[in-house]
RNA sequence: GCCUCCUUAGCUCAGUCGGUAGAGCAGUUCAUUCGUAAUGAACGGGUCGUCGGUUCGAGUCCGAUGGGAGGCUCCA
C-alpha cells in the first residue's frame, strides 16, 4: 500500500501501482470525466501512469493552468495527426502548448498551407477527436528512437533526439500518429470537443534566423463548444480595441507611403493628447526637481563613437549624412547629447543630483517586419531624462524615479504590469557586460534595496541587463494580450566612463557620477498606442482631444451656444461646436461615436435659464446646471490630475 | 530581414467565367429648425497601390516592387 496526500492535506491509502485516473474515479465519476492530468510530487503526469511510492497528488482539470497545458499539448498532437493524414510526408518540428492554445511547426517541402486550408484541417481534427483514441506513452531507447525517425525521414525530430539522454526518451502515440514527446497527455482525444485553427505563420526552426523557416499553425481547443464561442467573441472585442483601428476612427494619427513606414503623422486629435501628456510630464518633473533641456535631432559621428552606439548598433541607426567630410547621424538616443550638456561646464557635488529632462525625438531603423502601428516605429518622442548623481544619492534618486512611475500608473489606472529587474551574468563580464564587478554588485544591490524597501513586486532576470548597468523594465499588457516594454529605468556607469563625466567633490577631488536613464511615459507613440487600447478610445476628460461637444437643438440657439463656449474656453476647456442643421439625435450619436466625454444639449429651456443640459459619454442624460458651474466642474476634474 | 496572406472611392467593403467599375458611410449643395445614438433629396468622387508580362481584351491570370496584416527573428 502507498500513501497519497491530497492538496487539502488529507491522506488516503491505495494499492501500489494505482493510477491517477483510478484515484479520480474513487473520488467521484464526475471528477473522473473532468480530470486531464495529475501533478504527482510536483511533476505533471499522465493519468494512466502507475504510482508506486507515497506521493502528494493534485488532480488537474480545465480550471488549472497546468491542466489546460496538458489539454493543449495533446491538441497539438491531434493537429499533427490530422496534418499527417492530409499531407503525407510532412515533417514535424515542435508542437508545444502556449498561453492561449498551441501550435505545431511543420515543413511541407514544396507545398504551402494558407488560411483557406485551415477549415479542412480542423474538420480532420474533429473527425479524429471523435474516435476517442487514447494517448499511449512508451519509453524507447535512443537507438530505436533514431531508427524510427530516420525511417520516417524527419530530420527535425532526429536533431531533437540527438540532444537527449538515452533512457529518458519517450514516444506518445494516438491513432496512427507517433511523436517524440515528454508528455504528459490527456487520456484520449475524445476530451477535445471544440477546435479552432487560428492562423498560419512562418517561424525559424529553433528560433534562429540562420535556420530554415518552417510553417507554424496556431490553434486553440476547448472541452466545450460554448467556451470556444466565448473565446472567439473575446477576440472580436479585442480587435475593436486595437489602437490601429481606434487611431484611425478617432483621427488620432495616420501614416503615409510618401513619408515612410513607421513614421507617424499626428493628426490634431493626437497632437492634443500629446500636449496633455507633455504638460503632465513637465508638471511632475518640475515637482521632482528636473530641469528641461532641448537637443538637436542629429549629431556628428564622434558622439556615437564615444557613447559606444557605433559601430555595434549602426544597423538600427539611419545611415549617416556626410557633408564636408563630416558624418552626421540621426540620434537614436538622447543620452549622449545630455552627457555633453553635463560636461558643458565644471560640475560640483553641489550641482548633484542634476536631472536633465527632454521629450527628445529619436530615430531607429527598425526592420520593416518589426514595425507595428504605434507600438514599434522608426521615429519616436521619448519622455527621457538622465539623472546624474553621486553613489550616496543613488538609492534616493532611484526610489524617487520608481515613485514617479507608480504615481503615473495611478493616474492612468494601469494596474496590470510586471517590473522586470534585469541583472548581469558574472561569467560574461568584459563581453556582454562592462568589466567592473564591484560597480555591478553595488548598483544591483542598491536597486534591489529600493524595490524591497518600497515592497514593489518584481521578478529578477539574470543576464538581461544593458551593457552599462542593471535596469528595471516595466512590462505591460495591451488589450489584445500583447506584452511589451512600456518604460525603463536604467542604471549606467558605462557612459559616464566613456564620456569622462566628473564632478568635484567636497574634498576637492574629481569623481565620476552615476547616471540613471528613465522614461516612465515611454514614447508618445507607444504610450498613446497603449492608452488607446487601455481606455478603448474613451479618454478621460483631461486627455480627451475634445472635452465638450456643444450641440444646439436648432441654429436659433447658436448665439447662446457661443456665449457658453466663451465661458468654457475661459476655463481652458477644449470644445467642438456642432452647427450642422441635423436633428439633436444625430448630433448626439456623432459625438458619442467620437467618444467625446461631455455633450451639452442646448435649446429653449437652457437659453431661458442660462444653463446647459449635460450628457455624459456612455452614460446618458446627467441633468442641467448653470453653464458657469459646469465649466468650473470640468476644470476642477482636469486640474486634479496636474496637482 | 524571413514565411504566409491581403491590397478596388476619404472609410468599410461588393465585383460571377477575363469583356473598360458598384454599394453603404463620409463629403458638397439644397430643403428641413427638430429635445438625448443616424431627416430627406441631388451632386461630386476611382488610371482598381506601382511597374512589367500573357491575351483581341486584365480590377480579375503571371512576375517584380511599394504598403498593410498575422507570425518568426530583432528590440542599445
Amino acid at each position: 500500500m502507498i500513501k497519497i496526500t491530497f492538496p487539502d492535506g488529507s491522506v488516503r491509502e491505495f494499492a501500489s501501482g494505482i493510477t491517477s485516473m483510478e484515484i479520480a474515479k474513487s473520488i467521484s465519476e464526475g471528477l473522473a470525466r473532468k480530470v486531464l492530468s495529475a501533478e504527482v510530487n510536483g511533476v505533471v503526469w499522465d493519468l494512466s501512469r502507475p504510482i508506486e511510492t507515497d506521493a502528494t497528488i493534485k488532480l488537474l482539470t480545465w480550471d488549472d493552468a497546468k491542466g489546460k497545458n496538458t489539454f493543449w499539448h495533446s491538441s497539438a498532437h491531434l493537429l499533427a495527426e490530422a496534418l499527417e493524414a492530409l499531407y503525407p510526408g510532412v515533417k514535424f518540428g515542435i508542437g508545444p502548448p502556449i498561453d492561449n492554445g498551441f501550435y505545431y511547426d511543420i515543413d511541407l517541402g514544396d507545398r504551402t498551407i494558407s488560411a483557406e486550408d485551415l477549415p479542412q484541417i480542423e474538420q480532420k481534427m474533429k473527425e479524429l477527436a471523435k474516435q476517442s483514441n487514447p494517448y499511449a506513452r512508451k519509453g524507447v531507447s535512443k537507438k530505436d528512437a533514431l531508427a524510427y525517425f530516420t525511417e520516417k525521414g524527419d530530420e527535425y525530430k532526429l536533431e531533437l533526439i540527438n540532444d537527449l539522454e538515452d533512457g529518458s526518451i519517450t514516444f506518445y502515440s494516438q491513432g496512427n500518429f507517433t511523436d517524440l514527446c515528454r508528455g504528459p497527455h490527456i487520456p484520449d482525444t475524445g476530451f477535445i470537443k471544440a477546435i479552432k485553427l487560428l492562423n498560419v505563420a512562418g517561424a525559424y526552426w529553433r528560433g534562429s534566423e540562420k535556420n530554415k523557416m518552417l510553417t507554424r499553425i496556431y490553434g486553440i481547443t476547448f472541452p466545450k463548444q460554448s467556451e470556444l464561442d466565448e473565446y472567439m467573441n473575446m477576440l472580436e472585442e479585442a480587435k475593436k480595441r486595437d489602437h490601429r483601428k481606434l487611431g484611425k476612427e478617432l483621427e488620432i494619427y495616420t501614416t503615409d507611403d510618401m513619408v515612410g513606414q513607421g513614421l507617424i503623422l499626428w493628426l490634431p486629435n493626437g497632437a492634443a493628447i500629446i500636449e496633455q501628456l507633455e504638460k503632465l510630464a513637465k508638471k511632475k518633473e518640475e515637482q521632482a526637481g528636473y530641469v528641461r533641456v532641448k537637443t538637436p535631432h542629429i549629431a556628428k559621428e564622434n558622439l556615437y563613437l564615444t557613447s559606444g552606439h557605433l559601430p555595434y548598433y549602426a544597423d538600427s541607426m539611419y545611415p549617416p549624412m556626410e557633408l564636408e567630410g563630416v558624418k552626421y547621424y540621426l540620434k537614436s538616443m538622447n543620452c549622449p547629447h545630455h552627457h555633453r550638456i553635463f560636461s558643458a561646464m565644471p560640475r560640483s557635488y553641489r550641482d548633484l543630483p542634476l536631472r536633465l529632462a527632454e521629450y527628445g525625438t529619436c530615430y531607429r531603423y527598425e526592420e520593416s517586419g518589426a514595425l507595428f502601428g504605434l507600438m514599434r516605429v522608426r521615429g519616436m518622442n521619448m519622455n527621457d531624462a538622465h539623472i546624474y548623481c553621486t553613489e550616496e544619492q543613488f538609492v534616493e534618486e532611484f526610489r524617487a524615479v520608481t515613485d514617479m512611475y507608480l504615481n503615473y500608473f495611478k493616474i492612468f489606472g494601469i494596474d496590470k504590469y510586471v517590473m522586470r529587474f534585469s541583472t548581469h551574468a558574472p561569467e560574461k563580464l568584459g563581453q556582454k557586460y562592462l568589466d567592473n564587478p564591484d560597480l555591478w554588485k553595488k548598483t544591483e544591490d542598491m536597486v534591489r534595496k529600493v524595490m524591497d524597501d518600497a515592497a514593489i513586486p518584481y521578478i529578477e532576470v539574470p543576464d538581461e541587463a544593458a551593457f552599462y548597468g542593471p535596469k528595471i523594465d516595466i512590462q505591460i499588457y495591451s488589450a489584445i494580450g500583447r506584452e511589451f516594454t512600456l518604460a525603463t529605468n536604467q542604471v549606467d556607469f558605462g557612459q559616464p566612463l566613456r564620456f569622462g563625466l566628473k564632478y568635484i567633490d567636497k574634498d576637492n577631488t574629481e569623481k565620476m557620477p552615476l547616471v540613471i536613464h528613465r522614461a516612465p511615459l515611454s514614447t508618445h507613440e507607444r504610450f498613446i498606442g497603449f492608452l488607446l487600447e487601455h481606455y478603448a478610445g474613451n479618454f478621460p476628460v483631461w486627455l480627451a482631444p475634445v472635452q465638450v461637444a456643444v450641440l444646439p437643438i436648432s441654429d436659433k440657439f447658436n448665439d447662446y451656444c457661443n456665449e457658453v463656449i466663451k465661458v468654457l474656453k475661459n476655463h481652458e476647456i477644449r470644445t467642438f461646436f456642432d452647427t450642422r442643421s441635423e436633428k439633436i439625435g444625430r448630433k448626439i450619436r456623432d459625438a458619442e461615436v467620437k467618444k467625446i466625454p461631455y455633450m451639452l444639449i442646448i435649446g429653449e429651456n437652457e437659453m431661458a435659464s442660462g444653463s446647459v443640459s449635460v450628457r455624459k459619454h456612455g452614460s446618458g442624460d446627467a441633468g442641467s446646471i448653470p453653464a458657469a458651474d459646469f465649466a468650473k466642474q470640468v476644470q476642477e476634474e482636469v486640474n486634479i490630475i496636474f496637482q
